[in-house]
DNA sequence: TCGAATGCTATTGTATACAAATGTCCGAGG
DNA sequence: CCTCGGACATTTGTATACAATAGCATTCGA
């Protein structure tokens, strides 16, 4: 951890994904610099590295912008990472070991009791989540796959609506992640593919689902205005 | 194309494909800037790029080297790469145009050419091939997907033994192009999926023949000594 | 009134200096 | 002979100054 230009990258990032700095706001390194208190240099690098996660995109002249994400590219990422991740999924079931079956289980405990909780606990959800999948990403032991991937799973319209999702959106999840439990225990490729998948691609349709639903409220182009 | 730091980029890149800075050594700043005659700032720019690209790899304690690829790590990129490319040839059909399939038309005839000389071109057939490749992926319309393969397609050790391909190798490349443009001109999605997933997964095989004959003779590992 | 040229401002690119961290090597002590 | 410290050399991180370039608005001419 270097410490300034990784505490430059993770200031602008949380405002990016928390809607502070709304899509399509112009990204000037000085004015960065100042609010996160280091200088330009530092920032210029987690500029690149937001870029490099298309959390920020730039003109042909050079200046940085908070990306825009589309209906359709949304829906283009979850279709690419629908693939990606069945694909972890399978090479996770065939090199799967005890030990880490274990945590995969520990990490679907926590999530089952965020959901549990009188007022579902949506942050320890995704925190269970991220867990859950980083285990089974680990374990499928691709390095390029991993990187691949690390681009895709944190999408700012996504991040901001995952509160919308309802209880019952939360215990399908879990029990979707039971089945891909099962599927490992057999160390079942084919199996945990199929339903990693469907597991993905059934998030996409709630978060557009959701999505559509704010739209017509008219809630969700308000940050970008 | 911001002068220094691109060109810092394009020299430190050729070094490494073309072997000049062998796998292994270590990227230090200062050296780099002096070579490509700029300063620090630029070079540092550029390596991050290249780190983005896993032509270089960082020790926990940030300092750079060339990324060393083993045989796993080329099966694991072919193996991803004949995903990726394989669901860009179903959506390239799909959203196929006819000038589109002029433009893929005219990519594979050059190719055929290259072939077809006394002495094979390589270079021409390689550059063929960057164009046959990228058109699809231009018509497949996914920014995601373009990136995620950007990483993908340029791999040292693939560079430097491209030059040990056969013409049959070469011609064999070119036939199943022809059986592309066929996929293609019928819109039929699965089938171009089908003949580009195997069309890459062939190219790695022809890589591992040779790789695997190369290293029989001892000569493959020199350049990391 | 419209358009193009021009000067001003904002923003990014590059170089350089210095600080912090890391690696290396050699000597003292066991 | 080995290991543990510590000084020195290397390397990277950050700040800052200055240069170059893009954006913008205003004005001048047709």
């Amino acid at each position: 951890m270097s410490r300034a230009s990784d505490r430059a990258y993770e200031a602008i990032r949380s405002m990016i994904l928390s809607g502070e700095l709304p899509a399509g706001a112009q990204l000037a390194e000085e004015a960065l610099a100042e609010r996160c208190g280091v200088s330009r240099t530092p920032v210029r690098e987690a500029l690149r590295r937001l870029e490099s996660d298309l959390l920020v995109t730039r003109t042909d002249t050079q200046r940085s912008f908070v990306a825009d994400w589309s209906i359709d590219d949304v829906a283009d990422a979850f279709e690419l990472r629908a693939m990606l991740e069945g694909k972890a999924a399978r090479r996770a079931a065939e090199r799967m070991t005890d030990a880490a079956l274990d945590r995969i289980r520990g990490a679907n405990r926590r999530i089952a009791e965020a959901v549990g909780r009188p007022v579902a606990d949506v942050v320890g959800f995704l925190e269970g989540n991220r867990d859950f999948h980083a285990v089974i990403l680990e374990v499928a032991g691709s390095r390029r796959l991993a990187a691949l991937l690390s681009t895709l799973i944190e999408q700012p319209v996504v991040w901001r609506t995952a509160h919308q999702y309802g209880r019952e959106a939360l215990r399908r999840s879990h029990g979707e992640h039971e089945e891909l439990i099962a599927a490992f225990a057999r160390r079942d490729g084919a199996w945990a593919e199929a339903i990693m998948t469907g597991h993905i691609l059934r998030a996409y349709h709630a978060y557009a689902d959701a999505h559509r639903g704010l739209a017509e409220q008219g809630l969700v182009r308000e940050a970008a205005e």
